[in-house]
DNA sequence: CTGAAAGCGCTTACAG
DNA sequence: CTGAAAGCGCTTACAG
């Protein structure tokens, strides 16, 4: 039952020629090696009779590329909880992947025993593939700067800073979309606002606060940051008109001060999208999907060595929303 | 700047030793060979020291083995749509093989040109792995049939019968979960019934078509199957007290029917989970996180040659609900 | 025009 | 105890 699957040696003592030229036929002879008509034909007659098919494994072995990108992630790559906010890169990873011809080798982190870690070994294990993708809060600095150091083609999905900017990256503007959101603030008249943000300095997170921050100075608005907390009695006896809040996975301070300002005439925004859904709440839309798809796209240039721009940040998409109202 | 991966020789080179030496020694001396142990850490030291990593290729060209498990869906592995069906399927296939410390290979079903292809030589590509998760509606029996003569391990996500019972398969016990929601209905005096399903011949739906048949037979109650449609008017008339819907992953029948049926006094009861969640519609939970576990299980079984049961079917958890009054 | 050889990086008998 | 050799199935220079 288990027959021994035909090889190119095979085929060569059939046709009567050796296993190389059997290489060059079914490699449609791209080095353009002169042969005549007739090898040609009795090489892919023998190989049809056997049923003859390559065997990958040995393809990519002697060929050196094996198309294969990986995904390293620092939790599950499919979590249970927050598929929301990461789903939608996994779409457009896998889309781009699928487009380049490439496949996918989700590295689960796994030690053997089944422990996850994130040690060196298990980082180091993603040079499996021609190159990976890293995506999560943290970096693990030393294990990725060794990755780095040996010329292996990495790409972190989101901005990073480490590493003196040897980290090549695809993220999301957070800087102009957070500072568009206090832009509209500001021009519907609002000139006490609040910034409520969670207490996690991520790149995203701190991108966020300067983008707000930022934008209140130039317009010369008060602008307090608070961390983790929505007191609303005294935000209305300040003055406040308005309040901004990060989003991230947890939703933590978005729900609190969502259920503050709720029955409030308090304006409110959100830097992301609200976890309920909805086009109502003002924000903006990070380009989730777009990511992943230019993520996959600045890997497999780094692999074959003619790389665009290594940091990228793309452009969030405003959602006007009916949240914010106008004071003038 | 890309220094070239250290490989075994490298090793060698700088322990002192043949490279078949390395190989024994990073190999965990599985063959029981006697050895020094000062050698065995010099090599373990010079392993560590270049951060040696194996070529999975040529490990899998030696050996046949990889640890790397296929996943080959015949969609987008990451669908835009229809995540909740599909997701926690992953979830659990994920899970699972990271508990094993394996790890997946997206197959995304791209030739090199970026066409999504489900021809022959995509799933042969999968031999890539030790073995492959299958996922879909469809079988393509020639080649699946190709893949499972050559003795390479498969498991396919829900039922098959193709091939005289050869392929592997972990799938859900649709029959018996849904002759269990008939037999609720009739043991709460329902005695005319009506199944509407949709008109798609998969193993999911011809399955659970068979169980509320069977179960209606065997109680003697009346139990017509209507295909994409839901005549309450005309059900009424007959006197029929319920309605069963199918489930699937278009959703399409279910919104027909609970459309039709709401502000009625019609009973109501899914095969499945409705799209919008919760626990007040009448039905079952299929296992499909727990379908995903065990369909990595399988495979490593397959994989090292010590199976358990070939074709696995997992019982679906009852959701007694709310729709379906006592009409004794 | 075609073949023989080397090599991709590993594992696995087999010698000593 | 350790090394030399063969081999997994292919591709790619390199000889003739």
């Amino acid at each position: 039952m288990t027959r021994r699957a035909p090889r190119q040696a095979d085929i060569a003592a059939l046709a009567g020629v050796s296993q190389a030229t059997v290489s060059v036929v079914l490699g449609g002879n791209q080095g353009g090696v002169r042969m005549s008509e007739d090898t040609r034909l009795r090489v892919l007659a023998a190989a049809e009779k056997l049923g003859y098919v390559p065997d990958p494994v040995a393809t990519r072995l002697a060929s050196r590329r094996n198309h294969m990108l990986g995904l390293y992630t620092f939790k599950a790559t499919f979590p249970t909880d927050v598929a929301d906010s990461y789903y939608p890169i996994l779409v457009g990873v896998e889309e781009q992947a699928a487009a380049l011809g490439q496949d996918l080798i989700l590295f689960t982190g796994a030690d053997g025993r089944g422990e996850r870690t994130h040690d060196e070994a298990a980082i180091r294990r993603t040079k499996i593939a021609d190159g990976c993708l890293f995506f999560g809060r943290h970096v693990p600095v030393a294990s990725i700067e060794k990755l780095v150091e040996t010329g292996f083609p990495l790409v972190y999905i989101g901005r990073r800073d480490e590493l003196e900017g040897r980290i090549p990256f695809v993220g999301a503007d957070y800087v102009s979309a957070s500072a568009a959101v206090v832009d509209r603030l500001v021009s519907l008249g609002h000139r006490n606002v609040r910034y409520v943000r969670e207490n996690d300095d991520a790149p995203s997170s701190t991108d966020r606060e300067r983008g707000v921050v930022e934008a209140a100075a130039r317009a010369g608005v008060e602008c307090r940051v608070v961390r983790d907390e929505a007191p609303v009695d005294e935000w209305r006896r300040d003055g406040v008109t308005a309040v901004v809040v990060e989003e991230t996975d947890t939703h933590a301070a978005y729900r609190a001060v969502r259920a503050a300002v709720d029955g409030t005439d308090l304006s409110f925004a959100v830097l992301g999208r609200p976890p309920e859904g909805g086009t109502d709440v003002t924000g903006f839309e990070v380009p989730r999907r777009e990511m992943g798809r230019r993520a996959v796209e600045l890997l497999v240039e780094l692999i074959t060595g003619d790389p665009g721009d290594l940091h990228q940040l793309l452009p969030c998409t405003p959602v006007p929303g009916t949240t914010v109202k106008d004071v003038r």
